[in-house]
DNA sequence: GATACGACTTGTATTTAATCGT
DNA sequence: ACGATTAAATACAAGTCGTATC
């Protein structure tokens, strides 16, 4: 079915090729003008430093259009609009008060700086590179300290019970806590918890426990079942109380300023200790995840700001001032030994931001993909091997909407790939298959592990070249061995400014559900069978992107439930019918005011019934659908919102059907910019 | 050009809160 | 009001991609 529909998504492309062929011709003499000056231009800069590219790389973002005269005007008023909606968008974000009176005339000079002269702070902040002039948070929020089990509840190793120390004990009751995952029953798992574990035991502890498989963890097992159990049956006042706390927490710590504005925190809270659970088949699961201390973490905040205080006693490892990134407070995990960071929330500014000028680069791509195609079809006849290399898997990566494939280092994680880590094993070739020629088959693990499985059609030249890289290789080889993901995207970024693998991604899924709503909507249906139609679009989307998910464990059964009421649904509405009939026969032989009224009121309640039904059916429709798919990461990662926002304006749909309370924050920016004709 | 590292985006799983039917 | 579902929020793993370093 993926590969089917993948087919039919792509048919339309055809068609937009012939629509096209004027329109490409003069994009492409623009490209050649637009390439000459470019080439100018880095003949100027030939000294210059990396700041001074950058620079140039934010202008091309903002439109300020110096490279391309004719666009010159149109940009300059998309430019002013957008500073005007960037203030509404921002004024629109809670101004919070600034208590001491130094900052507060600060904070005004700052907002009759950015009224007066539109968004001059936003380019200020983009010309240099930095993200921010102004930052100040309180700093993480650390684990809790380990609280030792209560005396009644025991280990025991070999049948007798053991009192452990409490460094092994807590170790310990991460492993009970899991106990009933199936983690705990895999190998790899066992082994590097029992290793880790045994690290953090006493020598004594060392010499006793020497077998994981005789170690007894049930009793803590049930005690924290039971823990979790009487949490649920807390009192109200209880459970209140605990809300207001947490809701102190975020109040204090989920908040920092930036630039004038307060803004959420994403996850202020640092990671707590406990068991590394991989996904898929990683040769680290069961690794002790270990606790951090504030010497291990640090702070990055405004020179000027009020520095977050380590808790009494500690320090932090480093407090720095750097604004030419965004996080917060960043600290070393031990398993990959990689940065992990708190940054904002996808609401804040700085996100935002970000997003929509990820979407600015996707349309740019489709002004230009068409070029683009031609030029990797041409390459597929070219001499030398690693530029057909390049030009197939870039075939790949545009029609089947892989992602790039970055190397991983072996050993250290699962074995997944994308398109430039393919490997001979990965891909099967059918020269016939069915009523179909030159079948490709894709069966591959991807990202966290998830299986990729497509049969796709491919052109003649596609397969022979496929048939010339396979030559003389074992299954564990690459399929593309003269080619990486920074060959590729080096390739990428000369062909348009900005362009990396990752872009046709987003260009593909945007487009996708653009073209679907038009093709599915109609004018004449209901909301819901609107929104359904909605669902279907961006499910067409989450096929083509592969996000898969397992069906619920309680799908079969909520959809009996739903059908149950549908059939009652029905039942009622023949009776609703029988007694419409019942009503009219007796208006037709009393012809009175009674009857008529009568009538009235059947016929309204049939036709509530009716509804009712068709909104039932609807939603059965849309869940059985959506059994396998994942519609969140596409709708919240590769769909330009600003196609929703038109949409749900065109047809009059409640924008809350569509985006929930914080996908409506997160896309703030495109639910202000966005008008009903928007084109991606 | 290989490699490592840092910053940031994308993705699934788990936990918690809201909603629904009784 | 209550328990069961369902949706939203959170947690954190796993990607991408640019840059520094040798």
């Amino acid at each position: 079915p993926c590969s089917l529909h993948v087919h039919t998504l792509y048919t339309h492309r055809h068609k937009d090729k012939h629509k096209d062929k004027e329109l490409r011709h003069k994009e492409q003499k623009k490209d050649k003008e637009r390439e000459k000056v470019k080439h100018s231009n880095s003949e100027h800069r030939e000294h210059s430093d990396k700041k001074h590219r950058d620079k140039d790389k934010v202008k091309n973002f903002d439109g300020s259009g110096e490279r391309h005269r004719e666009k010159q005007d149109k940009d300059k008023r998309r430019e002013e609009k957008v500073c005007f909606l960037k203030i509404r968008f921002f004024s629109g974000i809670v101004f919070f008060v600034l208590s001491s009176v130094l900052n507060y005339h600060l904070f005004h000079k700052h907002v009759v700086i950015h009224l007066v002269s539109g968004c001059r702070w936003e380019e200020e902040r983009a010309t240099d590179g930095s993200k921010w002039r102004f930052l100040e948070h309180k700093g993480p929020v650390l684990a809790p300290p380990y609280e030792p089990l209560p005396g009644h509840v025991r280990f025991f190793y070999d049948g007798k019970p053991m009192k452990l120390s409490a460094a092994a004990e807590e170790v310990a009751t991460f492993f009970a806590k899991m106990l009933d995952h199936e983690y705990t029953t895999k190998d790899i798992f066992r082994k590097n918890f029992y290793k880790d574990w045994r690290k953090e035991m006493t020598s004594e502890e060392k010499s006793k426990i020497t077998d994981l498989t005789k170690c007894n963890f049930t009793e803590m097992s049930e005690y924290f079942k039971a823990q979790s159990e009487a949490r649920k049956q807390m009192s109200k006042e209880e459970k209140l109380k605990i809300r207001e706390e947490n809701e102190r927490i975020l109040q204090e710590y989920g908040f920092c300023v930036m630039d004038n504005h307060k803004e959420r925190i994403g996850n202020f809270r640092i990671e707590p200790p406990g068991l590394f659970r991989g996904r898929g088949d990683h040769p680290k699961m069961g690794m002790l995840k270990r606790r951090i201390r504030p010497e291990d973490i640090i702070i990055n905040c405004s020179k000027d700001s009020k520095h977050p205080k380590p808790p009494q006693g500690t320090r932090w490892k480093e407090v720095r001032h750097d604004n030419k990134v965004t996080w917060l407070v960043s600290w070393t995990e031990n398993i990959q030994g990689s940065i992990k960071y708190i940054m904002l929330n996808p609401s804040s500014r700085i996100k935002g931001e970000k997003d929509w000028q990820k979407y600015e680069t996707a349309r740019r791509l489709k002004k230009c993909v068409d070029r683009l195609r031609a030029q990797y079809r041409d390459d597929w006849k070219s001499k030398e091997m690693r530029i057909r290399q390049r030009a197939v898997a870039l075939y790949f990566i545009d029609k089947l909407a892989l992602r790039a494939g970055n190397e991983k280092e072996e050993g250290e994680t699962a074995d997944t790939v994308g398109c430039c880590s393919l490997r001979v094993e990965h891909i099967k070739l059918y020269p016939k298959m069915d009523d179909q020629e030159y079948v490709v088959e894709f069966d591959f693990l991807g990202k966290d592990s998830i299986r990729y499985y497509n049969k796709m059609p491919v052109e003649k030249r596609v397969f022979k070249n496929l048939q010339l890289f396979l030559e003389n290789k074992q299954p564990e080889d690459d399929l593309f061995d003269r080619l990486n993901t920074s060959i590729l995207n080096k390739h990428l970024q000369e062909l348009m400014d900005g362009l990396t693998a990752k872009v046709f991604r987003t260009y593909n899924a945007s487009i996708t559900l653009q073209q679907q709503l038009k093709e599915l909507t109609s004018p004449e249906e209901s909301i819901p069978a609107k929104i359904l139609s909605y669902n279907r679009a961006n499910r067409a989307v989450a096929i083509l992107c592969n996000h898969q998910r397992a069906p619920p464990k309680t799908f079969e059964k909520s959809m009996q439930n739903l059908q149950t009421k549908i059939d009652e649904k029905q039942k009622q509405l023949s009776t609703a019918r029988k007694q419409l009939k019942g009503a009219k026969t007796e208006h037709k032989a009393s012809h009175g005011d009674g009857s008529k009224k009568m009538v009235e009121v059947k016929r309204k309640a049939v036709q509530r019934l009716e509804e009712q039904l068709m909104n039932l059916q609807m939603q059965a429709t849309d869940r059985e659908e959506n059994k396998q798919i994942a519609l969140g990461t596409s709708k919240l990662n590769y769909l330009d919102p600003r196609i929703s926002v038109a949409w749900v304006k065109k047809w009059d749909v409640p924008i809350e059907k569509i985006y929930n309370k914080t996908q409506r924050e997160k896309f703030a920016w495109a639910i202000d910019m966005a008008e009903e004709d928007y084109e991606f």
